[in-house]
DNA sequence: ACAAAAAAAGGTAAAAATACCTTTTTTCAA
DNA sequence: TTGAAAAAAGGTATTTTTACCTTTTTTTGT
Protein backbone atom coordinates (compact mmCIF):
# COMPACT_ATOMS: atom_id res chain seq x y z
CA UNK A 1 0.00 0.00 0.00
CA UNK A 2 1.03 3.36 -0.83
CA UNK A 3 2.19 5.34 2.00
CA UNK A 4 0.50 8.43 0.82
CA UNK A 5 -3.44 8.54 1.23
CA UNK A 6 -5.19 9.75 -2.29
CA UNK A 7 -6.44 13.08 -1.87
CA UNK A 8 -9.99 14.05 -2.55
CA UNK A 9 -12.17 16.77 -3.23
CA UNK A 10 -15.77 16.82 -3.58
CA UNK A 11 -17.65 19.50 -5.74
CA UNK A 12 -21.67 18.65 -5.49
CA UNK A 13 -24.22 21.16 -4.47
CA UNK A 14 -26.24 19.08 -2.44
CA UNK A 15 -24.52 18.50 1.01
CA UNK A 16 -26.29 15.73 2.07
CA UNK A 17 -24.65 13.77 -0.87
CA UNK A 18 -21.37 14.82 -0.17
CA UNK A 19 -21.04 14.02 3.18
CA UNK A 20 -22.47 10.49 1.88
CA UNK A 21 -20.16 10.21 -0.29
CA UNK A 22 -17.36 11.32 2.33
CA UNK A 23 -18.46 9.22 5.17
CA UNK A 24 -18.25 6.25 2.36
CA UNK A 25 -14.83 6.98 1.26
CA UNK A 26 -13.69 6.81 5.07
CA UNK A 27 -14.20 2.94 4.82
CA UNK A 28 -10.78 2.86 2.35
CA UNK A 29 -7.99 4.06 4.26
CA UNK A 30 -5.85 5.02 1.14
CA UNK A 31 -8.74 8.20 1.26
CA UNK A 32 -8.89 11.19 2.17
CA UNK A 33 -10.94 13.70 1.52
CA UNK A 34 -9.13 17.24 1.83
CA UNK A 35 -12.24 19.61 1.22
CA UNK A 36 -15.75 19.92 -0.15
CA UNK A 37 -17.52 22.49 -2.46
CA UNK A 38 -20.57 23.07 -3.11
CA UNK A 39 -20.41 24.37 -6.78
CA UNK A 40 -17.69 25.29 -9.55
CA UNK A 41 -17.30 29.03 -7.88
CA UNK A 42 -16.30 27.18 -4.63
CA UNK A 43 -13.96 25.06 -6.21
CA UNK A 44 -11.70 27.83 -7.44
CA UNK A 45 -11.69 29.69 -4.66
CA UNK A 46 -10.57 26.94 -2.32
CA UNK A 47 -8.39 25.39 -5.16
CA UNK A 48 -6.12 28.66 -5.44
CA UNK A 49 -5.32 28.04 -1.44
CA UNK A 50 -5.26 24.12 -1.12
CA UNK A 51 -3.75 22.37 -4.00
CA UNK A 52 -2.40 19.39 -2.61
CA UNK A 53 -5.50 17.32 -4.35
CA UNK A 54 -4.92 14.20 -6.39
CA UNK A 55 -8.65 13.52 -7.61
CA UNK A 56 -11.86 15.97 -7.67
CA UNK A 57 -15.31 13.96 -7.85
CA UNK A 58 -17.47 16.45 -9.81
CA UNK A 59 -21.17 16.98 -10.33
CA UNK A 60 -21.84 18.37 -13.40
CA UNK A 61 -25.27 20.58 -12.72
CA UNK A 62 -24.14 23.24 -10.14
CA UNK A 63 -24.96 26.33 -9.34
CA UNK A 64 -22.70 29.65 -10.70
CA UNK A 65 -19.98 27.50 -12.25
CA UNK A 66 -21.34 23.98 -13.90
CA UNK A 67 -19.07 20.92 -13.79
CA UNK A 68 -18.00 21.54 -17.54
CA UNK A 69 -16.45 24.77 -16.89
CA UNK A 70 -14.80 24.08 -13.55
CA UNK A 71 -13.56 21.12 -15.25
CA UNK A 72 -11.95 23.19 -17.75
CA UNK A 73 -10.98 25.61 -15.46
CA UNK A 74 -9.01 22.99 -13.29
CA UNK A 75 -7.01 21.16 -16.14
CA UNK A 76 -6.45 24.20 -17.51
CA UNK A 77 -4.66 25.72 -14.40
CA UNK A 78 -3.66 22.53 -12.53
CA UNK A 79 -3.08 19.58 -15.13
CA UNK A 80 -2.00 17.07 -12.86
CA UNK A 81 -5.47 17.21 -10.95
CA UNK A 82 -7.60 14.61 -12.21
CA UNK A 83 -11.42 14.70 -12.01
CA UNK A 84 -13.31 12.30 -12.01
CA UNK A 85 -17.39 13.05 -13.23
CA UNK A 86 -20.12 11.87 -11.03
CA UNK A 87 -23.18 12.34 -12.19
CA UNK A 88 -27.23 11.25 -11.34
CA UNK A 89 -27.72 10.64 -15.52
CA UNK A 90 -26.71 8.33 -17.97
CA UNK A 91 -26.83 11.27 -20.73
CA UNK A 92 -24.60 10.94 -23.74
CA UNK A 93 -24.38 14.57 -24.31
CA UNK A 94 -23.29 15.45 -20.68
CA UNK A 95 -20.63 12.04 -20.75
CA UNK A 96 -18.71 13.81 -24.25
CA UNK A 97 -19.10 17.18 -22.93
CA UNK A 98 -17.28 16.41 -19.53
CA UNK A 99 -14.59 14.45 -21.19
CA UNK A 100 -14.20 17.07 -23.55
CA UNK A 101 -13.61 19.48 -20.73
CA UNK A 102 -11.21 17.46 -19.27
CA UNK A 103 -12.59 14.75 -16.89
CA UNK A 104 -10.31 11.71 -17.14
CA UNK A 105 -13.29 9.40 -16.06
CA UNK A 106 -17.58 9.07 -15.70
CA UNK A 107 -19.38 7.29 -13.49
CA UNK A 108 -22.84 7.30 -12.26
CA UNK A 109 -23.99 8.26 -8.51
CA UNK A 110 -25.56 4.76 -8.63
CA UNK A 111 -22.54 3.34 -8.72
CA UNK A 112 -20.99 0.85 -6.42
CA UNK A 113 -18.96 2.00 -3.62
CA UNK A 114 -16.26 -0.50 -4.93
CA UNK A 115 -16.70 1.45 -8.46
CA UNK A 116 -15.97 4.44 -7.08
CA UNK A 117 -13.19 3.26 -5.20
CA UNK A 118 -11.74 1.28 -8.11
CA UNK A 119 -12.28 4.52 -10.37
CA UNK A 120 -10.71 6.63 -7.97
CA UNK A 121 -7.74 4.65 -7.82
CA UNK A 122 -7.21 4.12 -11.96
CA UNK A 123 -7.54 7.74 -12.07
CA UNK A 124 -5.08 8.34 -9.62
CA UNK A 125 -2.85 5.98 -11.18
CA UNK A 126 -3.36 6.18 -15.23
CA UNK A 127 -5.28 9.07 -15.28
CA UNK A 128 -8.28 7.59 -16.99
CA UNK A 129 -11.20 5.37 -15.59
CA UNK A 130 -13.03 4.14 -18.96
CA UNK A 131 -15.81 1.61 -18.31
CA UNK A 132 -17.95 0.55 -20.82
CA UNK A 133 -20.28 3.65 -20.26
CA UNK A 134 -18.45 5.93 -21.26
CA UNK A 135 -16.37 3.86 -23.80
CA UNK A 136 -19.34 3.20 -25.80
CA UNK A 137 -20.63 6.50 -25.88
CA UNK A 138 -17.39 7.65 -27.10
CA UNK A 139 -17.54 5.86 -29.94
CA UNK A 140 -20.91 6.67 -30.44
CA UNK A 141 -19.93 10.00 -30.93
CA UNK A 142 -17.09 9.32 -33.37
CA UNK A 143 -19.31 7.32 -35.49
CA UNK A 144 -22.38 9.73 -35.16
CA UNK A 145 -23.71 9.72 -38.74
CA UNK A 146 -24.13 12.68 -41.07
CA UNK A 147 -27.97 14.84 -41.09
CA UNK A 148 -30.55 13.60 -42.52
CA UNK A 149 -30.18 16.27 -45.21
CA UNK A 150 -27.30 14.14 -46.42
CA UNK A 151 -28.45 10.92 -45.81
CA UNK A 152 -31.88 11.22 -47.71
CA UNK A 153 -30.01 12.46 -50.63
CA UNK A 154 -31.24 16.12 -50.21
CA UNK A 155 -27.75 17.47 -51.84
CA UNK A 156 -26.74 16.69 -54.77
CA UNK A 157 -23.17 14.89 -55.38
CA UNK A 158 -22.40 18.13 -57.15
CA UNK A 159 -23.84 20.26 -54.51
CA UNK A 160 -21.89 18.11 -51.99
CA UNK A 161 -18.75 18.96 -53.90
CA UNK A 162 -19.08 22.74 -54.62
CA UNK A 163 -19.36 22.73 -50.78
CA UNK A 164 -16.92 20.41 -49.24
CA UNK A 165 -14.47 22.73 -52.00
CA UNK A 166 -16.10 25.85 -50.19
CA UNK A 167 -14.84 24.67 -46.77
CA UNK A 168 -11.26 26.29 -47.83
CA UNK A 169 -9.37 29.80 -49.00
CA UNK A 170 -10.32 29.20 -52.18
CA UNK A 171 -12.32 32.23 -54.15
CA UNK A 172 -15.61 31.14 -55.60
CA UNK A 173 -13.76 32.07 -59.09
CA UNK A 174 -11.51 28.95 -58.42
CA UNK A 175 -13.97 26.74 -57.31
CA UNK A 176 -15.39 27.35 -60.51
CA UNK A 177 -12.04 26.39 -62.18
CA UNK A 178 -11.95 23.24 -60.05
CA UNK A 179 -15.48 21.74 -60.89
CA UNK A 180 -15.36 23.07 -64.51
CA UNK A 181 -17.90 25.41 -64.46
CA UNK A 182 -18.45 29.08 -64.65
CA UNK A 183 -18.34 31.52 -61.99
CA UNK A 184 -21.95 32.36 -62.52
CA UNK A 185 -22.76 28.79 -62.12
CA UNK A 186 -21.27 28.39 -59.28
CA UNK A 187 -23.17 31.56 -57.75
CA UNK A 188 -25.89 29.59 -58.57
CA UNK A 189 -24.97 26.95 -56.43
CA UNK A 190 -24.33 29.08 -53.75
CA UNK A 191 -27.53 31.00 -53.48
CA UNK A 192 -29.53 27.86 -54.21
CA UNK A 193 -28.05 25.89 -50.83
CA UNK A 194 -28.05 29.76 -49.09
CA UNK A 195 -32.02 29.77 -49.73
CA UNK A 196 -32.28 26.02 -48.70
CA UNK A 197 -29.80 25.99 -45.38
CA UNK A 198 -30.78 29.64 -44.44
CA UNK A 199 -27.50 30.61 -44.76
CA UNK A 200 -26.39 34.42 -45.26
CA UNK A 201 -22.72 33.67 -45.65
CA UNK A 202 -20.04 31.77 -46.81
CA UNK A 203 -18.62 31.18 -43.35
CA UNK A 204 -22.21 29.90 -42.16
CA UNK A 205 -22.17 27.59 -44.90
CA UNK A 206 -18.81 25.61 -43.89
CA UNK A 207 -20.34 25.65 -40.51
CA UNK A 208 -22.68 23.71 -41.89
CA UNK A 209 -20.01 21.27 -44.00
CA UNK A 210 -18.66 20.88 -40.69
CA UNK A 211 -21.28 20.01 -38.55
CA UNK A 212 -23.08 17.49 -40.64
CA UNK A 213 -19.50 15.89 -41.72
CA UNK A 214 -19.29 17.04 -44.83
CA UNK A 215 -15.79 17.53 -43.96
CA UNK A 216 -13.53 16.08 -41.76
CA UNK A 217 -11.42 19.59 -40.43
CA UNK A 218 -8.73 17.94 -38.34
CA UNK B 1 -24.23 -22.04 -28.55
CA UNK B 2 -25.35 -20.61 -31.38
CA UNK B 3 -27.26 -22.52 -34.62
CA UNK B 4 -25.65 -20.12 -37.07
CA UNK B 5 -21.94 -19.91 -37.24
CA UNK B 6 -20.60 -16.16 -37.46
CA UNK B 7 -19.59 -15.65 -41.05
CA UNK B 8 -16.21 -13.62 -41.58
CA UNK B 9 -14.55 -12.09 -44.43
CA UNK B 10 -10.89 -11.15 -44.52
CA UNK B 11 -9.31 -8.35 -46.09
CA UNK B 12 -5.59 -7.92 -46.83
CA UNK B 13 -3.06 -7.60 -49.36
CA UNK B 14 -0.89 -10.38 -47.98
CA UNK B 15 -2.21 -13.90 -48.75
CA UNK B 16 -0.13 -15.60 -46.59
CA UNK B 17 -1.57 -13.84 -43.18
CA UNK B 18 -5.46 -14.37 -44.77
CA UNK B 19 -4.32 -18.07 -45.12
CA UNK B 20 -2.84 -17.56 -41.20
CA UNK B 21 -5.85 -16.12 -39.74
CA UNK B 22 -7.95 -17.97 -41.95
CA UNK B 23 -6.08 -21.31 -40.45
CA UNK B 24 -6.70 -19.97 -37.11
CA UNK B 25 -10.11 -19.19 -37.12
CA UNK B 26 -10.86 -23.05 -38.06
CA UNK B 27 -9.96 -23.89 -34.68
CA UNK B 28 -13.09 -22.19 -33.60
CA UNK B 29 -16.34 -23.90 -34.78
CA UNK B 30 -18.99 -21.17 -33.70
CA UNK B 31 -17.08 -18.92 -36.58
CA UNK B 32 -17.02 -19.88 -40.50
CA UNK B 33 -14.59 -17.84 -42.97
CA UNK B 34 -17.24 -17.14 -45.87
CA UNK B 35 -14.37 -15.24 -48.43
CA UNK B 36 -11.21 -13.76 -48.76
CA UNK B 37 -10.30 -10.33 -50.14
CA UNK B 38 -6.59 -9.15 -50.86
CA UNK B 39 -7.90 -5.29 -50.70
CA UNK B 40 -10.95 -2.96 -50.73
CA UNK B 41 -11.64 -2.86 -54.28
CA UNK B 42 -11.66 -6.61 -54.25
CA UNK B 43 -14.13 -6.49 -51.07
CA UNK B 44 -16.74 -4.24 -53.28
CA UNK B 45 -16.97 -6.45 -55.73
CA UNK B 46 -17.32 -9.86 -54.02
CA UNK B 47 -19.29 -7.98 -51.54
CA UNK B 48 -22.19 -6.97 -54.57
CA UNK B 49 -22.52 -10.54 -54.77
CA UNK B 50 -22.60 -12.53 -51.49
CA UNK B 51 -23.44 -10.38 -49.20
CA UNK B 52 -24.01 -13.09 -45.99
CA UNK B 53 -21.00 -11.76 -43.89
CA UNK B 54 -21.15 -10.60 -40.28
CA UNK B 55 -18.06 -9.38 -39.62
CA UNK B 56 -14.97 -8.25 -41.30
CA UNK B 57 -11.55 -8.36 -40.60
CA UNK B 58 -10.03 -5.28 -42.31
CA UNK B 59 -6.29 -4.56 -42.56
CA UNK B 60 -5.60 -0.52 -43.00
CA UNK B 61 -2.55 -0.71 -45.45
CA UNK B 62 -3.88 -1.77 -48.88
CA UNK B 63 -3.18 -1.14 -52.63
CA UNK B 64 -6.27 0.21 -54.50
CA UNK B 65 -8.54 1.07 -51.58
CA UNK B 66 -7.46 1.20 -48.45
CA UNK B 67 -9.05 -0.05 -45.10
CA UNK B 68 -11.06 3.58 -44.16
CA UNK B 69 -11.98 3.92 -47.55
CA UNK B 70 -13.00 0.25 -47.36
CA UNK B 71 -14.47 0.33 -44.33
CA UNK B 72 -16.79 3.91 -45.25
CA UNK B 73 -18.29 1.84 -48.02
CA UNK B 74 -19.63 -0.82 -46.54
CA UNK B 75 -20.81 0.88 -43.32
CA UNK B 76 -22.40 3.59 -45.98
CA UNK B 77 -23.81 0.02 -47.87
CA UNK B 78 -24.37 -2.39 -45.37
CA UNK B 79 -24.66 -0.75 -42.00
CA UNK B 80 -25.00 -4.56 -40.51
CA UNK B 81 -21.99 -5.03 -41.47
CA UNK B 82 -19.30 -5.08 -38.93
CA UNK B 83 -15.92 -4.13 -39.23
CA UNK B 84 -13.32 -4.99 -36.89
CA UNK B 85 -9.50 -3.33 -38.05
CA UNK B 86 -6.74 -5.74 -37.66
CA UNK B 87 -3.71 -3.75 -37.95
CA UNK B 88 0.18 -4.15 -37.68
CA UNK B 89 0.46 -1.17 -35.88
CA UNK B 90 -0.56 0.60 -32.54
CA UNK B 91 -1.00 4.14 -34.57
CA UNK B 92 -3.13 6.77 -32.79
CA UNK B 93 -4.28 8.39 -35.84
CA UNK B 94 -5.05 4.83 -37.53
CA UNK B 95 -6.88 3.86 -34.69
CA UNK B 96 -9.08 7.07 -35.03
CA UNK B 97 -9.11 7.10 -38.38
CA UNK B 98 -10.90 3.62 -38.83
CA UNK B 99 -13.44 3.83 -36.00
CA UNK B 100 -14.72 7.31 -37.20
CA UNK B 101 -14.66 5.79 -40.57
CA UNK B 102 -16.88 2.74 -38.84
CA UNK B 103 -14.79 -0.29 -37.31
CA UNK B 104 -16.00 -1.33 -34.16
CA UNK B 105 -13.06 -2.39 -33.11
CA UNK B 106 -9.43 -2.32 -33.55
CA UNK B 107 -6.91 -5.11 -32.68
CA UNK B 108 -3.46 -5.62 -33.37
CA UNK B 109 -2.05 -8.70 -35.40
CA UNK B 110 0.01 -9.39 -32.58
CA UNK B 111 -3.18 -9.83 -30.19
CA UNK B 112 -3.68 -13.58 -29.09
CA UNK B 113 -5.68 -15.85 -30.78
CA UNK B 114 -8.06 -16.14 -27.81
CA UNK B 115 -8.72 -12.22 -28.15
CA UNK B 116 -9.02 -12.00 -31.70
CA UNK B 117 -12.06 -14.38 -31.06
CA UNK B 118 -13.27 -12.45 -27.92
CA UNK B 119 -13.47 -9.46 -30.61
CA UNK B 120 -15.19 -11.34 -33.21
CA UNK B 121 -17.55 -12.54 -30.41
CA UNK B 122 -18.09 -9.07 -29.37
CA UNK B 123 -18.52 -7.40 -32.49
CA UNK B 124 -20.83 -9.58 -33.79
CA UNK B 125 -23.63 -9.54 -30.60
CA UNK B 126 -22.84 -5.88 -29.79
CA UNK B 127 -21.25 -4.33 -32.66
CA UNK B 128 -18.30 -2.87 -30.97
CA UNK B 129 -15.17 -4.06 -29.15
CA UNK B 130 -13.49 -1.52 -26.98
CA UNK B 131 -10.26 -2.48 -25.30
CA UNK B 132 -7.96 -0.50 -23.63
CA UNK B 133 -5.73 0.25 -26.44
CA UNK B 134 -8.61 1.49 -28.53
CA UNK B 135 -10.41 3.78 -25.23
CA UNK B 136 -7.48 5.52 -23.75
CA UNK B 137 -6.71 6.74 -28.00
CA UNK B 138 -10.44 7.78 -28.18
CA UNK B 139 -10.16 9.57 -24.99
CA UNK B 140 -7.23 11.03 -26.03
CA UNK B 141 -8.56 12.33 -29.14
CA UNK B 142 -11.37 13.87 -27.66
CA UNK B 143 -9.17 16.02 -25.54
CA UNK B 144 -6.57 17.01 -27.80
CA UNK B 145 -5.22 20.34 -26.34
CA UNK B 146 -5.55 23.46 -28.02
CA UNK B 147 -2.08 24.01 -30.41
CA UNK B 148 1.09 25.72 -29.05
CA UNK B 149 0.00 29.46 -30.31
CA UNK B 150 -2.71 29.51 -28.20
CA UNK B 151 -1.23 27.63 -25.43
CA UNK B 152 1.55 30.14 -25.26
CA UNK B 153 -0.47 33.18 -25.00
CA UNK B 154 0.18 33.86 -28.48
CA UNK B 155 -2.89 35.06 -29.02
CA UNK B 156 -4.47 37.62 -27.02
CA UNK B 157 -7.38 37.68 -25.18
CA UNK B 158 -9.18 39.65 -27.13
CA UNK B 159 -8.23 38.41 -30.36
CA UNK B 160 -9.53 35.30 -28.91
CA UNK B 161 -12.77 36.58 -28.43
CA UNK B 162 -12.63 38.06 -32.33
CA UNK B 163 -11.58 34.73 -33.54
CA UNK B 164 -14.52 33.44 -31.75
CA UNK B 165 -17.16 36.00 -33.18
CA UNK B 166 -15.74 35.34 -36.44
CA UNK B 167 -16.85 31.58 -36.34
CA UNK B 168 -20.51 32.51 -37.42
CA UNK B 169 -22.59 35.03 -39.59
CA UNK B 170 -21.89 37.89 -38.16
CA UNK B 171 -20.25 40.37 -40.66
CA UNK B 172 -17.05 42.08 -39.57
CA UNK B 173 -19.77 45.63 -38.85
CA UNK B 174 -21.67 43.18 -36.50
CA UNK B 175 -18.42 41.78 -34.71
CA UNK B 176 -17.20 45.11 -34.28
CA UNK B 177 -20.50 45.84 -32.26
CA UNK B 178 -20.20 42.83 -30.15
CA UNK B 179 -16.99 43.66 -29.42
CA UNK B 180 -17.72 47.26 -28.39
CA UNK B 181 -15.34 48.28 -31.48
CA UNK B 182 -15.29 50.98 -34.60
CA UNK B 183 -15.57 48.33 -37.70
CA UNK B 184 -11.69 49.89 -38.35
CA UNK B 185 -10.15 48.39 -35.42
CA UNK B 186 -11.82 45.19 -36.37
CA UNK B 187 -10.07 45.36 -39.53
CA UNK B 188 -6.97 45.67 -37.63
CA UNK B 189 -7.57 41.92 -35.73
CA UNK B 190 -8.46 40.17 -39.48
CA UNK B 191 -5.66 41.93 -40.78
CA UNK B 192 -3.02 41.13 -38.05
CA UNK B 193 -4.54 37.94 -37.89
CA UNK B 194 -3.94 37.05 -41.12
CA UNK B 195 -0.84 37.75 -41.75
CA UNK B 196 0.70 36.06 -38.71
CA UNK B 197 -1.51 33.02 -39.37
CA UNK B 198 -0.49 33.24 -43.18
CA UNK B 199 -4.31 33.34 -44.30
CA UNK B 200 -6.38 34.94 -46.84
CA UNK B 201 -9.66 34.43 -45.83
CA UNK B 202 -12.35 34.67 -43.15
CA UNK B 203 -13.13 31.22 -44.38
CA UNK B 204 -9.51 30.26 -43.22
CA UNK B 205 -9.67 32.08 -39.47
CA UNK B 206 -12.82 29.48 -39.32
CA UNK B 207 -10.64 26.64 -40.21
CA UNK B 208 -7.90 27.90 -37.86
CA UNK B 209 -10.00 28.57 -34.71
CA UNK B 210 -12.15 24.71 -35.08
CA UNK B 211 -8.64 23.26 -35.81
CA UNK B 212 -6.88 24.65 -33.03
CA UNK B 213 -9.90 24.05 -31.07
CA UNK B 214 -11.01 27.84 -29.88
CA UNK B 215 -14.24 26.65 -30.78
CA UNK B 216 -16.38 24.00 -30.46
CA UNK B 217 -18.60 23.45 -33.45
CA UNK B 218 -20.72 20.57 -32.47
C1' DA C 1 7.38 60.59 -16.18
C1' DC C 2 8.79 58.81 -20.48
C1' DA C 3 9.58 56.07 -24.43
C1' DA C 4 8.05 52.13 -26.73
C1' DA C 5 4.57 49.05 -27.85
C1' DA C 6 -0.01 47.72 -28.46
C1' DA C 7 -4.73 48.83 -29.33
C1' DA C 8 -8.03 51.52 -31.63
C1' DA C 9 -9.50 54.26 -35.44
C1' DG C 10 -9.37 56.21 -39.93
C1' DG C 11 -8.61 56.65 -45.44
C1' DT C 12 -8.85 54.69 -49.93
C1' DA C 13 -9.25 51.28 -53.39
C1' DA C 14 -9.79 46.86 -55.33
C1' DA C 15 -11.54 42.21 -55.11
C1' DA C 16 -14.90 39.13 -53.60
C1' DA C 17 -19.30 37.93 -51.83
C1' DT C 18 -24.14 38.51 -51.74
C1' DA C 19 -28.87 39.48 -53.70
C1' DC C 20 -32.20 39.34 -57.13
C1' DC C 21 -33.20 38.66 -61.43
C1' DT C 22 -33.43 36.36 -66.74
C1' DT C 23 -31.96 33.18 -70.35
C1' DT C 24 -30.00 29.07 -72.34
C1' DT C 25 -28.85 24.28 -72.16
C1' DT C 26 -29.27 19.69 -70.53
C1' DT C 27 -31.70 15.88 -68.39
C1' DC C 28 -35.19 12.93 -67.69
C1' DA C 29 -39.66 11.09 -66.97
C1' DA C 30 -44.39 10.82 -68.84
C1' DT D 1 -40.86 13.46 -78.26
C1' DT D 2 -42.05 16.77 -75.60
C1' DG D 3 -42.36 19.50 -71.88
C1' DA D 4 -41.23 20.21 -67.12
C1' DA D 5 -37.41 20.44 -64.12
C1' DA D 6 -32.75 20.97 -63.09
C1' DA D 7 -28.25 22.66 -64.25
C1' DA D 8 -25.51 26.12 -66.20
C1' DA D 9 -24.70 30.77 -67.52
C1' DG D 10 -25.48 35.56 -67.72
C1' DG D 11 -26.79 40.72 -66.08
C1' DT D 12 -26.56 44.28 -62.68
C1' DA D 13 -26.20 46.38 -58.27
C1' DT D 14 -25.04 46.44 -53.51
C1' DT D 15 -22.58 45.04 -49.57
C1' DT D 16 -18.74 42.92 -47.55
C1' DT D 17 -14.19 41.53 -47.47
C1' DT D 18 -9.51 42.18 -48.27
C1' DA D 19 -5.17 44.98 -48.84
C1' DC D 20 -2.19 48.58 -47.75
C1' DC D 21 -1.49 52.44 -45.63
C1' DT D 22 -1.47 56.59 -41.60
C1' DT D 23 -2.85 58.63 -37.21
C1' DT D 24 -4.49 58.79 -32.53
C1' DT D 25 -5.12 56.79 -28.09
C1' DT D 26 -4.09 53.66 -24.47
C1' DT D 27 -1.17 50.55 -22.08
C1' DT D 28 2.96 49.17 -20.19
C1' DG D 29 7.65 48.67 -18.65
C1' DT D 30 11.41 51.27 -16.69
Amino acid sequence: MNQKKIHIALVDDHSLFRSGIANLLREFNDIKVVFEAANGKELQEILTEKKEVDVILMDINMPLIDGYLATSWVKKRYPKIHVLALSMFDDDIAVIKMLKAGAGGYILKESKPQELYRAINEIKEKGIYLNELVSGKMLKDFQKSKSLLIKENLLSEREIEFIKLCVSELTYKEIAEAMNLAPKSVHNYREHLFLRLKLRSRVGLVMFAIKNKLVDID
